[in-house]
DNA sequence: CAAGAATGCTATGAATAATAGCAATAAACC
DNA sequence: GGTTTATTGCTATTATTCATAGCATTCTTG
């Protein structure tokens, strides 16, 4: 009945924010992740492919700065969603593409949303609705205010 | 006087907690790598050597699961720490090592202590003292739940 | 004593992100 | 108009973190 129960170690970190955000954070992206390799895709080209449908015309340096990715990270992620068929580039610029999706990348950018909005009923469900308000609102503030800084 | 200014994407995941914690999350995380890159301590590498010194003659293996991390991550870490003088092993099985600080480590820890506090108080002065204690207390709720889940 | 579990570790690969630099194009300036 | 500056997409490279598989040693347990 009594299982050995390691005694639990000292956590000297406990009480920073920094610190707890980022075991939270760290988890949740591991869920997701789990749930996404049924697509195929990372969280991150998860992200992009549904950043990208709703923005169409939207080029790669506009959606990663809106994501805070660098041009460098973002362009081997738009050449695989290009190359899966997800999304299709237009001539916008000399330089530059207008991004969409294509109907494929549509129809992957509506199951990964249900997929992403059943993992956060999943993993967020400990807490009330109220708190999961709570939660999003100090995150968004706090969000507000680090982008601001950098 | 007027910047010209980007119009803002549309940021369809704006709802998701999982998103914004990402968000933070990251923000947090570059932050406190700059704050540490001065002691030449990456954010693990601090958080490992602060775990060490409030836990001194714990095994790694014990060190890793209280971190969540895994004995083969864990263990290039540890070597590092103790090539550094920063941590000795004890041997306190015939197959693992009690861990503890050394003087030179202690004295490390003090400084990470105090860059993770200022780092801290830099990042998260955009929340009144309330809405800090608030988004502990829901962070700390929400990894209750994800750890017994996992 | 034998079987299973735990520990430290190596090797390897995936995912994410940072920096530096390049060629082409656009925008701004004189 | 022509020069300078900025932007864009991209490559190459590196660092960090984390996951899996496997191995030898050593404990623990039946």
């Amino acid at each position: 009945m009594s299982e050995i129960r390691e005694e639990a170690l000292v956590e000297p970190l406990e009480k920073f924010l920094g610190y707890q955000l980022r075991r939270v954070s760290a988890a949740s992206m591991a869920h997701l992740a789990n749930a996404l390799s049924a697509q195929n895709l990372s969280p991150t080209l998860g992200t992009v492919l549904l950043m990208i449908e709703a923005n169409p015309g939207a080029t790669q340096a506009r959606i990663g700065r809106a994501l805070a990715m660098q041009r460098a990270n973002i362009a081997p992620l738009i050449a695989r969603l290009e190359h899966d068929g997800l999304i299709a580039r237009k001539v916008s610029d000399g330089r530059s593409f207008g991004l969409a999706c294509t109907p494929k990348g549509e129809a992957l950018g509506q199951s990964v949303r249900r997929t992403m909005a059943d993992h956060e009923a999943e993993l967020y469900s400990a807490l009330t609705q109220n708190e999961q308000e709570q939660l999003l609102d100090l995150l968004i503030k706090m969000r507000r205010s680090v982008t601001a800084a950098s």
